[in-house]
DNA sequence: AGCTCTTATGAATCATTGA
DNA sequence: GTCAATGATTCATAAGAGC
């Protein structure tokens, strides 16, 4: 259906039909962390918060879809907060599984020192689903790993690892030919992306790989995408890239027309570099 | 006082007295599902099983201390089980501290596929302290900096200094000045294997690495770490080597014998290398 | 085209100061 | 006291400029 819907997010919801999403990925607002442009919810607040929106998200997603989750704890008082682990029970209490949660790895995370921690390079990504068996295409984010990026990966050094990264991610319409006829390996649960760092305003919320990645894995060409707190775009224009179906939800008219801009540039250009691929 | 303890972790803790231990590192038994008649700890009882032997680790801890707690939930009919999630809640309630949760990334993880998921390629190391501030020593686990360095500063440009008065977000200094000569950075708080055993070709110091970077990291040479669950006994080898004093129990006679007879082989070669990296 | 070098900046956290 | 604002600290990445 495509479409960019400006509003609350449990509203928009409550007023779409059951199982007509195939796959959610999302990066909700952190606690206490937006106060400009999401009011603010407080650490102590925010499970209750989020458990209505995951309770609608739980009903429009169909039986065979996956809800992806990308979240992080903030830091009070020295102390990690508890929201994130208590989400996860609340969730099981609300009939979600917790199937899985993937690790991803910001290589360029935030500079910074404290007595008490190092830098925060790391996110959780939390899988869950309705059922047991659900729709997973492992070999669409299969990796090439042939000698060639065997030897690479023995002794590897963060420039290499940088590199085979970028090669994987930005260009991989024109290098995976180059890759043809190599052995390809399943990933495993530890994604490793760099956060973009655009030099202009706009501050992307998660990198484009990340959403990339978890369509191609649990969604076909046709499906409908669904981001309820939709940000600058992201989930969106990779769900646009990949062939899917999207809907974007958000409450601030500024991050829904941002994203239609964005959205509008996903030119014939980038999916022919998809198509290529494929 | 180094020494290997055989006998109920439980048990041989409540005979030792306040405040004791500088640090805590420890790998406690995975929770397994079949075990459950045969004595192994099934993962609906696992907290309730463990949570007595944190109060007496809570007790035995000095003020300043800090107990790393390298654990991963299993997979319980395709669902990521919520033993662990439900410890660190009751752990906060025994009146621990969740400070930090480390992500040890495990290059070399098991191999295998299942319709569900990927290779499970981290494990969480959670930090619990008691008190907000504790012993870290951020130095002593410093790692080379990346690449880009080099040329950063080989030199400064103008706007280096200017952008120290155009604070434009928040206060990014001209410290840039103080990074010159500098080749070390901090890491952050995920854990590659690589940058721990780059330079050692012995196998056996795969697993030794882990309990390595925390006891470099929260004591100082002369203080006392304590594995309440010793298992072959790598903790008490890398505290050995690292000039510390270790405490090593484990309800195994076998497993007390292993760990006595690596200890044994903790070589002053071994306390070479280390006194040469450090 | 393919390098090197320059520059901006990213879902951050803690201690201190002031209201 | 409690709470809010401000200053200090820091590393990896990609776009863009230069050669």
């Amino acid at each position: 259906m495509d479409e960019i819907i400006c509003g609350d997010a449990l509203d928009v919801l409550a007023g779409m039909p059951d199982g007509s999403i195939d796959l959610i990925v999302t990066s909700p607002p952190y606690a206490d962390s937006r106060k400009r442009t999401y009011g603010g919810i407080h650490p102590d607040d925010y499970v209750a918060w989020f458990l209505p929106i995951c309770e609608q998200l739980l009903r429009v997603l169909k039986p065979s879809g996956s809800f992806v989750l990308n979240i992080k704890e903030r830091v009070l008082e020295g102390e990690r907060h508890t929201y994130v682990i208590e989400l996860i029970l609340a969730l099981r209490g609300q009939g979600w599984r917790w199937t899985e949660e993937y690790c991803w790895h910001k290589k360029n995370s935030f500079p910074g020192k404290w007595p008490n921690r190092f830098r925060d390079s790391w996110e959780r990504c939390l899988h869950f689903t309705r059922e047991k068996r659900f729709k997973m295409n492992q070999q669409a984010v299969m990796v090439p790993m042939g000698d060639w990026a065997g030897s690479r990966l023995r002794n590897l050094s963060e420039t290499d690892k940088r590199r085979d990264e970028s090669k994987v991610r930005s260009g991989f319409g024109k290098k995976i030919l180059n890759w043809v006829g190599r052995e390809l390996a399943y990933p495993s649960n530890v994604l490793h992306m760099a956060t973009e760092c655009y030099n202009q305003s706009h501050s992307a919320a998660f990198p484009l790989a990340l959403p990339e990645w978890f369509i191609k894995l649990f969604s076909d060409e046709g499906d409908t995408v669904l981001d309820p707190f939709l940000g600058s775009g992201s989930t969106a224009v990779a769900a646009k890239s990949l062939r899917r179906c999207y809907l974007g939800i958000d409450v601030q008219p500024e991050y829904c027309e941002l994203a239609r801009e964005r959205l509008r540039k996903v030119s014939p250009t980038e999916l022919e570099r998809i198509q290529a691929s494929g």
